[in-house]
DNA sequence: TAGACACTGAACTACATGGTTCAGCATTTA
DNA sequence: TAAATGCTGAACCATGTAGTTCAGTGTCTA
């Protein structure tokens, strides 16, 4: 069973990177919803909705199923999870740096001021 | 408290989708780097490592200081916070649909195979 | 069966990105 | 003070992105 390798960071990054395609993502953890529905709600064209669809799904994070002559979109299995988890690890890092550096930024800080009052 | 200095998730999200990037973040999470250091690590020009800061850095995920002749880069204040916010909140989301669907995608990778020749 | 509907694809515009080179400028250092 | 070092900025190139229009194709529905 080829279960899907996620799609590397770039693509779905990428994808979160834009205000629309969240939205989108948004929406359709409130329903499901063809290409047609949401190109109305986002005030766009149907191409243009197509396009951020494709990289939506191109990143795992959309699928979408075509029945008839309307194609669903829904939310993928991949569900973030990847991305959540780099995210999570690396603001560790962000905190155990501050920390760390917290006093060489007061210390710094004192120095500054020992500047301005000379 | 919310604090709107951070900016837009598109900027920073904008920022992880590039691999250079994300292993800007992850060396700096050890140490702190000038611009020549981080070029030399990542095979590239001066120049191009400098538009990779400028990147991180509009993104709030990097801070850089130039003291004499060198610009020393570390990790941002804003650390994630946001985005790890903002994915976590629709992982949930994510779940929550999947466990309503399961059936129904069941369902739908027998179709899948029968569409995914366009 | 005719027309409306939902999508698809090609082509185009305008602009951003990732990278380069080259020519500087300012700061160290020998 | 001359040379080396570290960064900066402009300019360029190839590619990608966000959006459009227009011309289809296939599917419902009256």
């Amino acid at each position: 069973m080829v279960q899907h390798l996620s799609p590397p960071l770039d693509l779905s990054f990428a994808a979160l990177s834009d205000a629309t395609r969240r939205g989108v993502i948004d929406q359709l953890g409130r329903a499901d919803a063809s290409i047609t529905s949401l190109a109305d709600k986002f005030q766009m064209t149907l191409t243009g909705m197509k396009k951020h669809v494709q990289v939506l799904e191109r990143a795992g994070l959309v699928v979408t199923q075509k029945v008839g002559r309307v194609r669903t979109c829904r939310l993928g299995r991949s569900g973030l999870r990847a991305e959540a988890e780099w995210i999570e690890a690396h603001r560790k890092l962000f905190e155990a740096r501050f920390d760390a550096l917290d006093e060489i930024i007061s210390e710094m800080k004192l120095e500054e001021s020992d500047e301005s009052a000379s």
